[in-house]
Parts: C-alpha cells; structure tokens; sequence
DNA sequence: CCATCTAATTTAGTATACAATTTGTCCGCT
DNA sequence: AGCGGACAAATTGTATACTAAATTAGATGG
C-alpha cells in the first residue's frame, strides 16, 4: 500500500506530507480508524512506503485540527471524543453556522446559490432513495458551499474542521434524519435568498442544535441497548 | 542563542518544537519579525541552537495558527493580514466573544470572576498611568479569564488563536483606546456576573467591533499620515 | 496478588545526504 | 536598453541512520 505510487499525480499536493495527512483523515473520518486507535509511527511509514518525516508532519497536522490526540512522548492516537466535548464542538459550530448563514444572505452570490439549489435537489431525491453514502456526501457538499457564500475565509476555515469533527458525532443518525435535514436545509438556503439574515441565522444554529440533540438521543439508545445486550463480545 | 540551553526548565513543554513554536510565536506577536519576513529552515536551525526537525514543527504549528504562511516548496514567512482578512478576522471574534460571555454568564464561576475583578482593577490602573506593557498584558489576561469563564474547551482554543491574530491589528492602539476599552470590560464583566446572557454577549460582541472600528481608524490615518510624508524613508 | 526491576518498544531529536523545485543571476539576442 | 532563456544558488522535501529518553510490557521475586 505504497500511496507515493498509488497516487501519483491523482490530487497534486506537492508534498508527501499533506498526501498522508488525506489519507490519514479520511480513515478516521470513514470510521476506519475508531477513537483510541494508536497510529505508530513506524507502522504508518512501512505501510504507506513513506519515510517517518512524512508521517509525523501529517500527525501534527491532523493534531492541529483536533483529528487526533498528541500528548508528548506518548506517540499519537485517534481523538476520542467526550461527551462534554461533543456538546462544545456543536454549541461552537451552532454558532458559527448561524453567522456565516447571516453572511451568506448578506451578500447572496447568485453563482453559489445556484450550486446550492443543485445540491438541495440531489440531497433531496437522496433522501427519497436513502442512500448512506450520497447522504453524507450531499449534507457534506451543501455545507460547503453555503460556507462558501459566507465568504469570510478564517470562518471557513474553522468550519471546515468544525464540521469533520462534528461529522463524527453525526454519522451514526444522518440516514435517519435525512427527510428532516434536508426539509431544514432547504428553509435555510430560501432565507439565505430572500436576503432575510436574521431568520437564515436562526434556521442554521438551529439546525445544528436539532441535529446534535437526535445523535445525542440515538447514541443514548445506543448506549443502553448495547449495555443490555452487548457485553458479552465487547472486544468486537 | 541557543534555545535548548537558554531556557533548560524555565517552562518545560515537554518537546523542542514547542518551546521553538513558542520563541517564534512571541517574536511575531511582539513584532520583533514583521509580516512578510521569510523564515528559513537552515538559519532559524543555527540561530536557535536545534536541528532542522523542530523547527519545521514549530513552523507547521505556527501556520496551523495563521500566524505564518506556508506555501509548499516556498519555505514559510510571518503571515501578511490583509484588510479583507483583518475584517472576517474580527468578525468571527466578535461573534465568538459574544458566545463566550454569554456561556461565562450562564455558569458564572465564582473563582474566576474574582480573578477577572482583580484584573479588572489592575487594567484600571494601568489605564490611568498609561503604562502600555502593563495594558496589553493585562488586556490580555481579562480576555484569558473570561475565556475560561465561558467554560468551553473548543472555544478556548480557537478564541486563543483569534486573539493572537486579532492582536496584531489591535496593536496599534491599545494606548489610545485603554479607558474606554477598560469601562467595557467592566460592564461585560458586570452582566456576567448578574447573569445577564444576552447583555454579556450583546457587550462583549459590540466591543470586539468597536475596538475593531478604532483600530482601523487609525490604521488609515496612519496610512494617509505616511503616504504624504514617509516615501523617503520607505525602507524603515 | 502486588511491587519492582528489567527489557522491548516507541517517540524525540540530531546529523547527513540527496532530489526536486523555486529563485536569482547572468549572458546573449533583438 | 530591454527581454528571454540557460545556468547556478538557495531552500525545501524526503530518506536514512543513529542516539537518547521515556513509556509500556513483561518477568521476577516477595
């Protein structure tokens, strides 16, 4: 599994270090790498056929953007998220969404509103055909671009691991409540064209808010019915 | 100057390129290296008695920041603030300022509220003798406390990175602006302690914009001062 | 069963070498 | 004189090897 040759020029990123930082993000972002997992240094390098200069660099990257945890000397692992944590990252991102949805009707750039009707359109017929994987990567492409009609770069930037992080504490639920996210999805985007900042404001935190307290409840749900049934193969 | 000797246990962070990260980070908010200044791997490595690779993790760090950019295969140099970033840079403070005074009214831990009358009555002080370390220290300290008052760690940390920035473009006139800013700190603190959620956010929102206000105020006059009298003297 | 000592693993850092790329300079050409 | 391209210098990106320090795991003995 060598990615300096499995993939050469597929997204040029002039280095290999950011190469592996993608990687690397994506496994934990996939759920492939569960909360806890130790990344080791030397296993990393020999399985991705990098030299451990790469690597490294690509932990302290994903350190930064709270991907993984880093404490010194102690080696890297997968960020386990706490509860309490969880409730900071989306009171934070509520937040943020409802300003940058304020910007995004403040300034209405036609062409991104145009992308956005496109993604609400497929988001929606995905939500009728409930598939996982469109879902994710439909609620995941509307974001982004209303982050984009904000047009304020540092809050893009923050949203942008904002919402990776916070995309943990979603995945397990966004099928379940893709009618209602996307019905939510689609009053933001029509506050944000009428122009209204104060009711795309509100409409975005608090489709945040409804959308952490469901994952919330289903990992509550979760949580008791695997304590009732599930301590028999723990280690699976 | 050798780092590595010059501060054996002064603050142990438990790794070189933290401690590097942290020379570079004061000298940049200092303004001891002005924005545009190239920071080149070999020179910093010599200059700072370590080898290469921590400073390339404190430079990955810094950029992680925004304090430095980092263009692949260009090497790094201290971040230019342009206007347009300045103002999304406020903006997102502004709004997160009001987030956090609202949770710091909505707890109201007693110990740190005692902490921020201390600092309250020292920045008073220092406002009265105009001593201008004195108020950026403390400045500081106020906007420290009530961060932790707002008992959020996500927060915490992107308001940490949003003060540095916003610093930078503050720094101008933090003299000039210290009664005022002072007399707002005290009533943010004030609705804090009543508990008074909106006021707090409401106070705490306006006053990162009118800092904001003055700070480009003067930046223009500034500029409008040097563009009449200063282009002999450009290189300075 | 617990404490402790030891050995293996792993990270942190240094030194060095080299390839790739960017940047700067110089020279000839128009 | 100005411009474009070859050439050289500087700098980053990566690999490799080695040392040191710290943590983890295991073995040993009480």
């Amino acid at each position: 599994m060598n990615i300096a040759r499995s993939a050469p020029a597929s997204h040029r990123t002039g280095s290999l270090g950011r190469e592996v930082a993608d990687q690397l993000r994506r496994l934990i972002l996939t759920g492939r790498c569960k909360p806890g997992d130790r990344l080791v240094e030397d296993k990393l390098s020999t399985e991705l056929g990098v030299s451990r200069v790469p690597i490294r660099e690509a932990l302290r990257t994903l350190a930064a953007e709270g991907l993984v945890d880093l404490p010194p000397r102690r080696g890297a692992s997968v960020a386990a998220m706490s509860a309490d944590v969880a409730r900071d990252l989306v009171e934070v991102r509520a937040t943020l969404e409802g300003l940058n949805a304020r910007l995004a009707a403040r300034h209405g750039d036609p062409a991104i509103v145009a992308e956005l009707k496109q993604v609400l359109g497929e988001g929606n017929r995905a939500a009728q055909s409930g598939n996982v994987d469109d879902l994710v990567r439909l609620n995941s492409a509307f974001h982004d671009k209303l982050a984009e009609a904000g047009r304020n770069s540092i809050l893009w930037d923050i949203m942008r691991t904002l919402r990776e992080r916070t995309s943990l504490v979603f995945a397990a639920n966004t099928a379940a409540r893709s009618h209602q996210d996307w019905d939510e999805h689609s009053r933001i985007l029509a506050a944000v064209i009428d122009g209204d900042e104060e009711l795309a404001a509100l409409l975005a935190t608090r489709h945040v808010h409804q959308a952490a307290e469901a994952a919330f409840a289903a990992t509550r749900e979760a949580a008791q019915a695997g304590e009732a049934a599930g301590s028999v193969q723990r280690s699976a």
